[in-house]
DNA sequence: ACGTCATTTCGATAGTTTTCGAATTTATAT
DNA sequence: ATATAAATTCGAAAACTATCGAAATGACGT
């Protein structure tokens, strides 16, 4: 009752890729990728965070900016930052005197993309999309540096 | 410093429609039970067991079929059953003996949508697609029994 | 009623995560 | 050099999660 699958639930961790979390090309992701990603995320100052830099854009956010809007004190956010940037959601890079953070797209994507695969019966599971680096709505506004 | 969100990191949970876990209808989904359902499939076992119950399709499987299909001692198993039934992400039914659990596609429809909605831009991050009961390319080749 | 099979609940243990203040690091300005 | 600002790391407490054997529940056949 089995063989046809890839990975389940065994010790033995196979040499796949993995991990690529300097903001690299995350196209693909595996199922341990993809337990940590979901691990990552499933934290409610987490989701939010995300949600922020998401909303945010190329742009990308200060630490300071993040933690002031939601309202988490600094060092408990600057844990939260580690965790994502772990699993590889979001970059990190310095600017003046401030740590700028982004979404990762792609490993978002890379994400969606597996739920897609593996977990909605192997067709998918919503309508249609495309994703840019959020522009649609919300940064159509603003011209990026 | 906030107020354009709707949901983000205070305690006052809104009043939202929330967990109908007992194979419900649940086409929607917010911040919360996003985090329950990310939660519940950010585990190496229950992301397998969720896959595998998924590509079993509307048939299903039996507690002792998945808990000998993924090697996890029975009692371990009961647990995370529990957790992803809980996030509302499987339904059980009881058959002369066995409990068969089966994928609640709507609830993962619901993720899929969040995480495309609020994480991704607010555009989306896949081609296309377009999400049945499991039967594209799996069930096609499975007799069921 | 009794035995048996399928599963869950209980309880104890080990491990991981979250939290946040205080101390530290890194960068800039004067 | 020294002060100031922006973030991180450290450390220790509290809360949660995972694991699994043993005992309990529920359903069925005889």
């Amino acid at each position: 009752m089995d063989s046809t699958d890839s990975e389940a639930a065994d010790p033995p961790r196979s040499p796949v890729v993995r991990g690529s979390h300097p903001l690299g090309p995350a196209a693909l992701m595996d199922g341990v990728g993809a337990v940590a990603a979901l691990g990552a995320l499933a934290q409610e100052h987490r989701l939010a965070l995300f949600r922020l830099l998401v909303q945010a854009g190329p742009d990308g956010m200060a630490a300071g900016a993040i933690a002031e809007a939601l309202g988490v004190p600094n060092s408990s956010l600057s844990f939260h930052l580690a965790q994502l940037s772990r699993a590889g959601l979001i970059s990190q890079e310095r600017q003046h005197r401030s740590l700028i953070y982004r979404a990762d797209y792609p490993a978002m994507n890379a994400l969606v993309g597996y739920l897609l695969e593996n977990c909605c019966g192997g067709a998918g599971c919503m309508p249609e999309a495309a994703c840019g680096p959020a522009d649609a709505a919300l940064s159509r506004q603003r011209k990026s540096a």
